[in-house]
DNA sequence: AACACTGTGTAATAATATAACGTTAATATA
DNA sequence: TATATTAACGTTATATTATTACACAGTGTT
């Protein structure tokens, strides 16, 4: 079967909570999942963090490090969860995942002052939103 | 007094946490600095995370967030903890600070598709280092 | 003196994540 | 079809990371 992330098929669990992240318009965090799919039969920690395990290593999903939380992604541009960036509010605490060739680029390429490449990056920016800057 | 880092006046607590740190060969985490400082009285998570949060709030420590670890700031241009980034090697797990002024002048400027500027991101590269890539 | 601010010490607890078992399902290959 | 292999599942217990709540001490200001 193919690794493109379109393609690839959940099992029932990763299902149930992908569905949940990915209806959730706000990262989500582990426990709070765990809540959320009680009634589905998912009763144990373990069995989130398995699901969540699996669908950041096929990009699906992406964590932020900064929150502890996860977030579907919506970018096919960043499959296999090499290459994330995120604009964080630092108020209302809105992520937004950053679709932006430029940056993408410029970061796949940047070396350190060795002459180093790094395969995978993950970049968060905070600042304010535009709602929060207007009030 | 001065925000700036180089004059920051550290209390007790403080400067034994920050000295423990800055003498790591790697990123420590809390409860291993815990560990760490016992013998000199600092008895308490709680004692250890304040130190920590002004620390990381004056600049002179920064927090790996992929890690939970906390690595002594070497390099004078990102102070108050504004513009970090680092490069991860995912085998042997060394941390070093990049400091380029290119990259920093690029994640400064940058601005989303809306035209939004942020004030703060921390960007962490993974990959292997110089070492582990020749193993 | 009264107040605000920052830091301290201590105990308790919350929140996040993993280890160690054994079992079951799906896939691959002989 | 048998069987080996891999990945996922379920459960219990536990490890790791981080915060809440409360009382108090030092410092500087009004």
């Amino acid at each position: 079967m193919s690794k493109m992330h379109k393609e690839y098929a959940l099992t029932k669990n990763q299902q149930i909570i992908f569905d949940l992240i990915d209806k959730s318009p706000e990262p989500m965090k582990a426990y709070s999942i765990l809540f959320n799919v009680q009634k589905k039969g998912i009763k144990a920690p373990l069995q989130v963090y398995r699901a969540l395990d699996k669908l950041v290593e096929i990009g699906k999903i992406h964590k932020i490090e900064s929150r502890n939380a996860f977030i579907a992604c919506h970018n096919s541009s960043c499959q296999v969860a090499k290459a994330t960036a995120f604009s964080i509010c630092e108020i209302c605490e809105k992520v937004t995942e950053i679709s932006s060739a430029g940056l993408s680029k410029y970061l796949a390429n940047f070396k350190d002052k060795d002459g180093m490449k790094y395969s995978k990056y993950n970049l968060e920016f905070f600042g304010l939103c535009k709602k929060c800057t207007l009030k």
